[in-house]
DNA sequence: TAGTATTGCTTAGGCGCATAACGTTAGCCG
DNA sequence: CGGCTAACGTTATGCGCCTAAGCAATACTA
């Protein structure tokens, strides 16, 4: 592949993360929240209490960044955490009523956030985009297999 | 739009950035570049010698970024900074012969990157997806019109 | 020409993300 | 059992990115 594709290909790539991360930022600022919060968020909404380890793998994150999302979204009343009974080591974390209710209002932004990034764009390039985006996330994900 | 498309579609974006700015750090990290500095690089490379403002626009990344991604490059040598002769606010970034050739061997990884980035898809998507991405990025872009 | 707004850059502080190193608890196996 | 490895979580540190605030120089305009 030739430079000017493969930096057609990379830098869009890019750009796109910066300008959906600015946008996220942007919506979520009303709600107290910065971008990656309103992720476990919903992860917690969709899947219910868990232990960090598994928020850590859900959100493709590492650990220490849990540990700190969850303490700050913690200490603004989303979320709960508590010692887990079965392994003395773990601690579980849950949505408190108020996360809940975050929760919903972040759903509804997240509509909004999804149907403004396909404004304009045909059906079938829309519905056929998240298998794109995961194809590419799989060949350039270094968790599994290449390592 | 539902919730579990609008979740499909941000989290595909969400996941792709993630993964793909990791592979990249990887890359980088035998060059001694974090991730971020390849674009500068590049872009110096591609465009000659400009001030910073120009970089922060071309970047799409705000004017402290470039301050610092600057002064780092520039200590580590791949990159000079001189005051502007028409403008005294003004300071010129270029690239020393350190850093042409570090763009060089970014290059080479950058194909590198599209190449493994795309594999096992077709011809078509492939050579679709820039604009693709292009149209969400510019559907999100709080930069221009909208604000 | 004087006064004001704008532009270019920097500093300070904050967040998400990462890696490295550490203590603690679980699990495995000789 | 005892010991060794693996897993859970935390702290420390660093980078890119951001916003807010400030200073210096330029441009605009009355």
């Amino acid at each position: 592949m030739d430079f000017d594709q493969a930096d057609g290909i990379n830098q869009a790539i890019r750009r796109l993360s910066l300008r959906h991360r600015a946008r996220t930022a942007t919506l979520l600022t009303p709600l107290g929240l910065h971008p990656g919060q309103e992720a476990l968020l919903l992860e917690l909404d969709r899947t219910g209490p868990m232990i960090q380890a598994k928020l850590s793998d859900a959100l493709g994150v590492e650990p220490p960044s849990v540990t700190l999302m969850t303490r700050k979204l913690e200490a603004a009343g989303h979320v709960r955490r508590a010692p887990s009974p079965d392994d003395k080591r773990a601690s579980v974390v849950e949505l408190t009523d108020s996360g809940r209710a975050l929760a919903d209002q972040v759903k509804a932004l997240w509509c909004d956030l999804a149907e403004e990034s396909v404004a304009g764009m045909p059906a079938e390039t829309v519905a056929g985009l998240p298998g794109i985006l995961n194809t590419i996330t799989g060949n350039v994900d270094a968790r599994r297999s290449t390592a």
